[in-house]
RNA sequence: GCCGUUGUAGCUCAGUGGUAGAGCACUUCCUUGGUAAGGAAGAGGUCGUGAGUUCAAUUCUCAUCAACGGCUCCA
């Protein structure tokens, strides 16, 4: 017998071997029913296996994510079975579950599948899943399963296996379906009932883009057809926060041909929008100490060289201007210029930490796949700063930049985001890297500890730090759900030597500077593109394109509601009137369509009485008040920046 | 850059081998209406661009540009 212990703190005793599955059964059949993974001393494995020792157990059912990710990792079994059966000898790669739904790639030979396939497959896969198919393991030796791929000749799981050792290898078959794979799948096929393959997409072998493109089929599954028709109806309501959607919708920013991919045209609203944050950043850094600077748009090859961009970045920058025998680089980024600014006067240590922020636009040139909307585009308007300071600054300033982060998205409302430490592969030193092996180390270890000390969440990732330094990356999503950095604080202890930049220090001898580069709004498009969806288009009101607009009830009453509007205007609101021949509910509903924070309906009795009738978008009437009365309340909500 | 899909009016979309249609938006007129769509009339498109096939192309073919979904990249 074995003992087994419930989340509950139960323990119960088995005879050895008992499975999961059958575990559950002795529970009820209804729970055996759900149970689709089991989690074994926090391991989770096919509920089928037999339990040979005592441990602690927990049935895994939809609701867990485990669960779900097993479940989609066997649907993606199920669509490899499918695809198997309508186009046979196509040689599969992986097919792993997402976070929300699976994929498999597979190397489809001179064949294709088109979208119309996808239906046929999706059909398929629900015929194969009703056969309730059992997932069996089968443990196998290396060698037996390089034969079997060897006679399939399957250079793909021939691949996998070479990465694999003896004793861990395991196959998994369902129906007519044999996979290399380490599991754990659900017990059998029949719980995955409704069915949705989302997108034939292509994909780099081993995700090398010098590899073969392997072809990609996305889907998702669930136990019930309402589950899938939930999701598909949040998609929907996804869509419709879209920044590109809404950015055309509130007349933020426009596209055209003939200015070029990936180069947005500001519109008026967009314009204040931008005019805002920079108010709002301005504020914020002269409190903080910054100054502000200008610099040109362009420089010569030299400064790229000495800084060290043009070997790295030369294929993302615009190509350079040839004049009087130089080449000009439009500026992909304000570092260079902004160290030239450094340099410009010798500098005492006392002149430290010497902040510098600038506005400019930057210019790069991103691949034509990568572009997206206002996130991903070729003009950016960089909330740039430099911070030059010494080694016992660092920290101080470090923090400040991160606070500073946090300011901002207090005042945003932005709690879905996660800080990514990112730090360097030792591997890449001198190629991805500057070689400086112990700077690394010591500015890493800074990093990490403001991180700490400020009780800051955060994750490390390897691999992802700038080419001069670690950083602290801010990642948020987008609508659809792509994953973006917003902002940005990265330390480099490189361009200084490069540069040559010093300071005297109090024994009067030089000094390289530390070098902070921060963007904690990121470029004012990406960060534009966000709020868009993240306040739905619902601005609050201080960043509100019109603030506010008056509704006559019929043009009787216009010249009050032009009184009304200049009250405002001159308060320093952004208000407007509705000046059409409609009837107030149209006027109210088109307003409300363009998300203006507040409605002032004005007719008869208002006029009479010198008030307003508020009406707050997405609240409704909120009653009549003095116009004086409401200005007063309106500004004071703009100023304090009150999201609502 | 790579794989796949798409490209018709300002927007959302229908449609056809014989040079085009709807709803909303827009303009004008009627209506002067009290908290999410009043009515009528009108204007608006060389069907992304270029070439080919054809008596004839917006429709078929090819190329190209752009957008979209992914992959790769992101100082």
């Amino acid at each position: 017998m074995i003992n087994i212990k419930f989340p509950d703190g139960a323990i119960r005793q088995y005879e050895k071997g008992i499975s999961a599955l059958a575990i559950a059964r002795s529970i009820s059949e209804g729970l055996a029913k759900k149970v689709l993974a089991a989690s074994v001393n926090g391991v989770v494995q096919d509920a089928h296996r037999p339990l040979d020792k005592d441990a602690s157990l927990q049935l895994l059912t939809w609701n867990d994510a485990d669960a779900k990710s097993t479940f989609w990792h066997s649907s993606a079994h199920l669509l490899a079975e499918a695809i198997e059966a309508q186009f046979p000898g196509v040689k599969f790669w992986v097919g792993p579950a997402v976070e929300q739904g699976f994929y498999y790639d597979m190397d489809l030979g001179d064949r294709k599948i088109t979208e119309e396939d996808l239906a046929l497959i999706e059909k398929k896969m629900a015929e194969l899943a009703k056969k309730d198919s059992s997932f069996e393991r089968i443990e196998i030796s290396k060698q037996e399963a390089i034969r079997y791929f060897s006679e399939k000749g399957d250079e793909y799981k021939l691949d996998l296996l070479q990465g694999l050792t003896d004793g861990e290898i395991t196959f998994y078959k369902q129906g007519a379906f044999i996979d290399l794979c380490r599991g754990p799948h659900i017990p059998s096929t029949a719980p995955i009932k409704a069915i949705k393959l989302t997108s034939l997409a292509g994909a780099y072998w081993k995700g090398n883009e010098k590899n073969k493109m392997l072809t990609r089929i996305y889907g998702i599954s669930f136990p019930t057809q309402k589950e899938l028709d939930d999701y598909l109806l949040m998609l929907e309501e996804a869509k419709k926060r879209d920044h590109r959607k809404l950015g055309k919708e509130l007349g933020i920013y426009t596209m055209d041909d003939d200015v070029g991919p990936g180069l947005p045209l500001w519109l008026p609203n967009g314009t204040i929008l931008i005019e805002e944050l920079e108010r709002l950043a301005k504020e914020t850094e002269t409190a903080a100490g910054y100054k502000r600077v200008v610099t040109p748009h362009i420089a010569k090859e030299s400064m790229y060289l000495t800084s060290g961009h043009l070997p790295y970045y030369a294929d993302s920058m615009f190509p350079p201007m040839e004049m009087d025998g130089e080449k000009y680089y439009l500026k992909a980024m304000n570092c260079p210029h902004h160290h030239k600014i450094f340099d410009a006067e010798p500098k005492s240590y006392r002149e430290l930490p010497f902040r510098i922020a600038e506005y400019g636009t930057c210019y790069r040139y991103e691949q034509s796949g990568e572009l997206f909307g206002l996130m991903r585009v070729r003009c950016l308007h960089m909330n740039d700063a430099h911070i030059y300071c010494s080694k016992e600054q660092f920290f101080e300033e470090f923090k400040a930049v991160n606070e500073m982060y946090l300011k901002y998205f207090t005042i945003f409302g932005i709690d879905k985001y996660v800080m990514r430490l990112s730090l360097h592969d030792p591997a890449k030193l001198g190629q991805k890297y500057v070689n400086e092996p112990v700077l690394w180390q010591e500015t890493e270890a800074m990093v990490r500890k403001v991180l700490i000390d400020t009780n800051t969440p955060f994750v490390e990732v390897q691999d992802e730090a700038a080419f001069y330094g670690p950083k602290i990356d801010v990642q948020i999503w987008s609508a659809i759900g792509r994953e973006f950095t917003l902002a940005t604080n990265q330390v480099d202890f490189n361009s200084g030597i490069k540069f040559k930049l010093s300071y005297t220090n109090k024994e009067n001898h030089p000094e390289t500077p530390l070098i902070i580069h921060r963007a904690p709004l990121g470029t004012h498009e990406r960060f534009i593109g966000f709020l868009l969806e993240h306040y739905a288009g619902k601005f609050p009101l201080w960043l509100a394109p019109v603030q506010v607009r008056v509704l006559p009830i019929s043009d009787k009453f216009l010249g009050y509601a032009q009184q009304v509007e200049q009250a405002l205007k001159k308060a320093g609101i952004r208000a407007e009137t509705d000046d059409r021949g409609e009837k107030i509910g149209k006027k109210i509903r088109d307003t409300e369509l363009l998300k203006i924070p507040y409605m002032l309906v004005v007719g008869e009795k208002e006029m009479s009485e010198g008030k307003v009738a508020v009406r707050r978008q997405g609240k409704g009437d909120l009653g009549a008040q003095p116009v004086g009365e409401f200005v007063a309340l309106a500004s004071q909500e703009i100023i304090s920046r009150k999201s609502e």
